[in-house]
DNA sequence: AATGAATGAGGATTCATTCAT
DNA sequence: CATGAATGAATCCTCATTCAT
C-alpha cells in the first residue's frame, strides 16, 4: 500500500473515532450505536467493520483516544513543574481546564467509566489500559515526590491512591444521575459541588493544604 | 380483598423485585430483561406488569429496596452511638459490615447509581429517592454534629460533602470495570484497595483522624 | 333467582353496556379493551365474561344497544306523522336532532359500522341485526308510502335504497378521517358538508324536494 | 448505487408494497401486521424498517399507491370525453370496471378510508393525502363544467360534493359488514344494490338523467 | 477496500381470556 | 355469582453483524 493510501486510511480510522466518541458523549455508550456512528462519519456501516472488530472495540478505542488526549493535556501542563506539590496542582488545574475546554472528551470519559470489557486481548483494550495506566503511574509518582519533599502524607498509598482518585476526580466534574437529583433537591449548585469535591480531595492527599486550596 | 390475598401478592412482589436486584447485581442495569425476570421469578412476563408500570419502574423500585435495606442497617448500627465521630464511624463499619453481607444489594446499589430517571412522577423513583435523601441527611447531620464537638473540620460542607460521599463510598467498594483493571494490572488486592479508599474519606473529613483509622 | 336479584343481574349488564359504549365513542372498537371497561364500570374483568361471552359479543350488543335507542327516537318522532314525506322529513330531522341530543350514541354507531361479525349465530349479533333491519324496514315502508303518495320517484327500491342509506346518513355526520382531511384542506366546514349531504340525499329520494329541503 | 441497485432496491419496496395491500385487503387494516407482511414478501422483519419509517407509514404508502392506480384508471378513462356529463359516466363507469378488475385495490381503498394518520409530515401521508385531493378536484372540475354545459344542478357544491362522493362510491361498491348483513337478511345481490346505489348517486347530482343511467 | 442491503434474534409492552378462591 | 391475579401469545420495533457485489 502506498503511503499515501496509507495515510488515507489512517484519516478514516480517525474520522469514525472522533464520531464515536461525539456520539458517546452526547446520547451515551448505549445511545451509541454502529449506524449513527457510519452514517455521521458519513461511511457505510460495512465499512466500521474493516477498522474495528465490532462495537465493544470501537468504544474501547474510544476510551483510549479519550484518554491519551487527557493525558497529553496534562503532561504538557506538569512539564514546567518541579515539585510534586506544583505537579499535583498542575494536574488539579490541568483537569479543570480540561473539562471546560472539552466538554466533549470529558463527557465520553465520564460515560466509559462503565465501559465493560469484553475481550481482554483486544488491542484497543490494551491501548486503553495502558493510557490509563500511565495517567495513574505519573499522578503516583507525584505522590511519591510530594512525600519525598514533605507534603503529601507519608502513609499515603501512591498506586492505590491514583486509582482511586481517578473515579472521585471523575465524579466530581460529572455527578451521576443520582447524585444531581440529591444536588437538585438540595438545591446545591454544580459549581459548589466541584468546589466542595475538590477540597476534600486535596485534604485527603496533602499534609498542609496549599494555598490555593483553603478556599 | 382477603388480607390472605393481600399478603400473597405483596409476596409476590416482593419475589419479583428480589429477582429484579438480583439480575441487577449480577448482569447490569441493561442486563435485566423483563422476559429474564420473569422467567427466573417463575411468573409470566405479563404478571410483572401487574406490579411495575414498566421496567423503568421496576428498576426505580429495586433501587428504592436496596437503599431502604442500606439504611435501615446503618440506622440500627448508628442507634447505640452518641458523638458525630462515633456515628461517623458506625456508618463506615456498618457500610463495610452491609458489603460484605448484602453483596448483592451493595452490586445493585452501584449498578443503579447510573439509573435515568425517566418519571419523575413515579412513586418508585420518589421513594427511592426519598430513601437517598434520607441517607444524606443522616451523614450531614452527623457532620454537624462532629463539627460541633470538634472532630469534624468546621469548614466542611455537611450536605453537599454527605452528596459526595455517596459515590465515594460506593466505589471504594465496588470499582468501576477500568479501576478494577487497573488494580489488577498493578497487583493491589480489593482489600488494599478499600482500606485505602476509607482512609482518604475519613482524613478528608476529620480534624484529627480517630485512632481506628490510622490502620 | 328471586325478581329482585334478576333485577339487579339487569342493572349491571346496562352499567357495563353503557360503560363500553362510551368507551367505543370515546375512544374507538380498538381502543375498548375488557380491562378498561371492567374499570370503568366497577366490576372486575372476569364479571365481564358472565354477562357476555366474548369482547365480540359485548361489541354486538353495544351495538344493538345503541340502534334501539336511535331506532326509539326515529320511532317517536314518527309517530304523529301521516304522509311519506313527513315520516321521512321526520326521519331526517330525528336523525340531526339524535346526533345533536347523543353524541356519544352517534359516534359509537359509527364507530361501530366495520364490526367485524365474528359469530352471526350470537344472540347479541341477532339482536343487532333486528334492530338494524327494523330501521331499514322502517324507511323502506316511508319510501313506498311517499311513492303511492307521489312524492317520492316511483322506480326508487325501497329496501335497497334504505340500506344504501344508513351508511350515507353515518357519513354524513360523521365523515372518515380521510374525509376530515379532505375537508380541511379544501376549508370546508362539518356544517356546510352535512348540509350539502343531506341535500344530496334528499334529492336523489324525492320527486320534488320539500320546502325545507331547498337549503 | 449502481442503477441496477437502485432498481432491484426498487422493486423490493414494490414487493412489499403489494405484498401488504393484498393482506389489508385480506385481512383490513388490523389484521396486516408487520410480520405477517415480511414473511408473505420473503423477507426479514428487520427489512420492512429499511423502506418503511414505521407500520403506519407503510398503511399510508399502501394507500396512496392504491389511490394512484384509482387515479390513473379514471384519467386514461376520461381522456377522451368532452363534456361534463361525458366524464363523469366516465368515472362512473371506470369505477365499476376498476372495481371489478381490480378487486384487491378496491378492498384496501375502502379498508383504508379508516386510516387513522399519525404523523402528517411524514411522506408517505403527505402522498396519499396527494392522491386523494387529486381524485376530489379532478371530480369538482366535472361538475363545474357540467354545471355550465347545462347538465348538472347549478346549486350543487363541487368540491363537497366530491367529498362526499367518495364515501358513497366506495359503499356502493364495497358495504360494510352490516350493510352486508342487512343485503344478505333481505335477499339482495350485490349487483342490484351497487346498481341501486349508482342510480341515487346519480340523480342527486344531475339535472336530467342521462339514458344509461336510468337502468 | 468499500458498500449498504439484509438479517433475525431479542426486547418492551398489551390484552383477551381463564380459573382458583 | 363475583373476583382479579395470572397467563402468554402477539405485536411493534431495534440494532449488531454479515456478505454479495
Amino acid at each position: 500500500m502506498s503511503s499515501r493510501m496509507q495515510r488515507k486510511k489512517e484519516e478514516k480510522k480517525k474520522a469514525i473515532l472522533n464520531t464515536a466518541e461525539k456520539i458517546v458523549a452526547e446520547e451515551g455508550m448505549a445511545g451509541m450505536t454502529m449506524e449513527k456512528v457510519a452514517e455521521e462519519a458519513d461511511v457505510a456501516t460495512g465499512t466500521l467493520y474493516l477498522y474495528f472488530k465490532n462495537k465493544s472495540s470501537l468504544l474501547a478505542a474510544v476510551n483510549a483516544q479519550v484518554n491519551r488526549k487527557y493525558n497529553n493535556y496534562l503532561k504538557e501542563n506538569i512539564s514546567e513543574c518541579t515539585t510534586g506539590s506544583e505537579k499535583l496542582s498542575a494536574i488539579g488545574d490541568g483537569t479543570v481546564e480540561f473539562f471546560l475546554n472539552n466538554p466533549q472528551e470529558w463527557r465520553a470519559i465520564t460515560e466509559l467509566y462503565q465501559m465493560k470489557v469484553q475481550n481482554p486481548e483486544d488491542p484497543n483494550v490494551q491501548d486503553f489500559l495502558h493510557e490509563v495506566n500511565f495517567m495513574v503511574q505519573m499522578v503516583a509518582e507525584c505522590y511519591i515526590q510530594g512525600i519525598k519533599e514533605g507534603t503529601v502524607r507519608e502513609d499515603l498509598d501512591p498506586v492505590t491512591t491514583a486509582i482511586y482518585n481517578r473515579m472521585a476526580f471523575g465524579n466530581a466534574f460529572t455527578p451521576t444521575t443520582e447524585q444531581k437529583m440529591l444536588l437538585e433537591h438540595n438545591q446545591i449548585t454544580q459549581e459548589r459541588y466541584l468546589a466542595v469535591a475538590s477540597g476534600l480531595m486535596a485534604r485527603s492527599v496533602y499534609k498542609v493544604l496549599p494555598k490555593r486550596h483553603k478556599n
